[in-house]
DNA sequence: CCGAGGAATGGAAACGGTACCAGAATGCCT
DNA sequence: AGGCATTCTGGTACCGTTTCCATTCCTCGG
């Protein structure tokens, strides 16, 4: 492996012309120039990240931490977060949390200068330790999907979207509406429970009634979802409608209510959060939220947090709508 | 931010002491190497990674180059390699390979030994230079999902799973069987062309006939895959059971198929491949392929090969299975 | 009681770049 | 032609580790 002293050796200039050269420094002669990248282009040579890193004190990647990497919205927002670094020149070195006890530590040792040039939080939950440790850290940091205090964040509003999701079933006529499935295990206030506020207020602002019943709570987990369906339909007053904490639950309860033949829409509404790719092929009304953009969009910001000033703070709120397809409609013997 | 070089004077020993101490070094008193600790503790030291790497030769972060990050199987796969890796405490780079034209140069740049210390390749199919390029490379690599030559490959057999779908499908009593969706414009023999191939082979040992409107070509998408479908029930003699290259082709082939009135598996039998998480909700029968497994598999091996001979090559082919499900029976009308 | 050998330690060289500083080359003006 | 600014260039210190070599300090056997 070929080093920068070589290439000088061989172009017959110094190092530090190489380098110049290497990093577009107007002050080569154009004659130069083209030698030393002559040499370059001939030995393949290419400058030693490691070296570079240690030099300038920063290294050349960013770190992306992700909450639960298995859901397909973190993939999308994860493929916003490439694509841009990727557009730039930034590799992205991605580390799962799984497990919330020792994520601090995790995050505290790869948001390090030594380690990263910026690091993006994808949905994850800080507690206030945490985000003061973030706020004050070395390389600059953006959130995705959760919007935290002195920290630059992407985020919807959750609760206005859990608003929108239920009053689109009660404009439908319907009275006796379930939300499935929130997980109160989550660190600080999680994007679901915020959407559940939401399916409260919007419930309570309507005058009707949220049985205990009709609220479920458990791990992100099909057969959890698929229980909690059979729970509902089991009721002496089962819902007529039932609004998603995300898509991937919806997909579960229509397919788990059909399987019992409770149609849905005629018998039972469904609607998702998140609108998936796949959301549209099945039919299912949802509240979209830019997935992809999110991720996008916390890359170009961090970006140019680290050019500018990696200190200040910007909020960013992207839009969400509200997509009817096939899997809501009025209840059966509505006028 | 500290450095061993503060370290060793607060600790009032050499650099190399605490350079001993942080590599478990035994040349240490136990009088000296608790003090070093406390004091390691005491300042919240922990030691540049970049300086590491550029002394030792190699970074201590794997890479993962994906073809395609956009597949739920790639996600799996992923999965299984973060898994491991955090377990041996590596991080990983991930860089999605989206263009085919400049993957060459990506990889090139990415598996050098100042940016990682191995390499998985996942769903990649290189062509004959880019594999010689790999076998001679410094640091080792391992192919997820792709038998290649010269190099440590996890794999299954393809064509055998796609003879597998087809000689199910025939056993059901189906004649008229068609296959969606290869896509021709990768590089190499990708895994849908081999299933394709193993379908071919089963019709033809089963004297059954394969018309050219029967097996349909395009990119890895939904509408395209819908737009197949389409073309297919359209057809004056259409098929009445189809063999997918992939779950996700599978989902939106029944999909659209009951969308039109044909009803799975009554009038339309499906049969994916992978069996993704979500495959066994919707009733899909399907080849299983162990995706998690395949990535844990090749991280572990190339974490072995890193510490032992990073030159040698280890073939292993992971086990398939039929899973048959709802989506699979006998055409209407057979005995 | 002394020398040998091993354990423990300090310090310097090396890893491969960047950045600064000093000096050389060039051009222009008087 | 000489002086001066400007452009360009070479060399070296430095980034923070590891590793090796030299040195000191023990311990033990003769």
């Amino acid at each position: 492996m070929s080093t920068i002293s070589d290439v000088a050796e061989r172009a017959g200039v110094g190092v530090g012309t190489v380098s110049r050269v290497l990093n577009e420094s107007p002050l080569v002669s154009d004659r130069t120039r083209a030698r030393v990248l002559a040499i370059i282009d001939e030995m393949n040579y290419r400058p030693s990240f490691l070296a570079r890193g240690l030099s300038t004190g920063t290294a050349g990647v960013l770190a992306a931490v992700v909450q639960r990497m298995t859901t397909p919205s973190a993939l999308q927002r994860l493929r916003g977060i490439l694509d841009v670094a990727s557009e730039s020149g930034f590799d992205v070195i991605l580390h799962n949390v799984s497990s919330v006890d020792d994520y601090r530590d995790q995050v505290r040792d790869l948001l390090r200068p030594d380690r990263c040039a910026g690091g993006l939080l994808v949905s994850i939950q800080p507690d206030d330790d945490a985000v003061s440790m973030l706020t004050g850290n070395a390389v600059p940091v953006v959130s995705i999907d959760g919007q935290l205090p002195g920290i630059s964040s992407i985020y919807i509003d959750d609760e206005r979207g859990g608003r929108m999701a239920t009053e689109h079933l009660i404009e439908l006529g319907h009275e006796r509406i379930a939300f499935v499935l929130d997980w109160e295990d989550s660190i600080g206030f999680s994007p679901t429970a915020k959407r559940r506020t939401g399916y409260r207020k919007a419930m309570a602002d309507a005058g009707l009634e949220v049985p205990d019943d009709y609220v479920k709570v458990g791990p992100h987990q099909h057969p959890v979802t698929l229980a909690a369906t059979n729970e509902l339909l089991d009721l002496d007053e089962p819902p007529t409608a039932v609004v998603a904490a995300a898509d991937s639950h919806a997909m579960v309860i229509a397919q788990a209510a059909q399987a019992r033949g409770v149609r849905v829409p005629e018998d039972l509404s469904v609607i998702g959060f998140d609108d998936l790719e796949i959301a549209e092929h099945l039919g299912l009304s949802t509240i979209r939220q830019p997935l992809y953009e999110s991720g996008a969009r916390g890359a170009r910001i961090l970006l140019d947090l680290m050019q500018t000033d990696p200190r200040s703070v910007i909020y960013d709120e992207l839009p969400i709508e509200m997509v009817s397809r096939s899997s809501s409609a009025p209840p059966r013997g509505s006028r």
